[in-house]
DNA sequence: GCCAACGTTGGC
DNA sequence: GCCAACGTTGGC
């Protein structure tokens, strides 16, 4: 199994727009971005990700899964653009902020930390771990 | 609101 | 295929 990072402006697409999808999930789309949906392709369903708010929360607000693979995205008729479902899991106790995450020596090599542009990223197993920790989860 | 970083586009 | 120009993103 693998881990991943799904970041969303708040305004657009937020944590509690997820929660109230309920298990179904929804597509997670919109993702012009070649490395992003390269990332979405290499999916499988029961795969974790954070849900990170970015803009001004800058913050890790909670923990998906996947639920469906890479398919086409509904919102363009661009075949080039594939997208993953997601459901929410569980909300973190203590959301982790983008600057906790920069602070703590264990997360330097974080993509969030180095490349926070990209949409949609893998988490390392022991990233996951320590995001966890910090948001005192599970 | 600014600016740096990055990705994409298009001319050559 | 390269590279300059441009647009977008997102942190500050």
């Amino acid at each position: 199994m693998a881990y991943w990072l799904f970041k969303s402006e708040p305004g657009e697409w937020s944590w509690d727009d997820q929660v109230a999808k309920g298990d179904a999930g929804e597509e997670w789309d919109g993702i012009r971005n070649y490395q992003a949906r390269n990332c979405m392709r290499q999916m499988q369903v029961g795969d974790l990700g954070f849900f990170y708010h970015s803009q001004r929360q800058k913050r890790i607000m909670g923990v998906v899964e996947v639920v469906c693979t890479a398919h086409s995205d509904s919102t363009t008729d661009d075949p080039r653009w594939e997208c993953v479902d997601v459901r929410a899991v569980g909300p973190f106790p203590r959301p982790v902020t983008l600057a906790q995450c920069k602070a703590d020596a264990r997360l330097s090599e974080m993509v969030l930390v180095r490349n926070p542009r990209l949409s949609v990223q893998p988490v390392g197993e022991e990233e996951w771990k320590v995001v966890c920790e910090l948001g005192g989860y599970g």
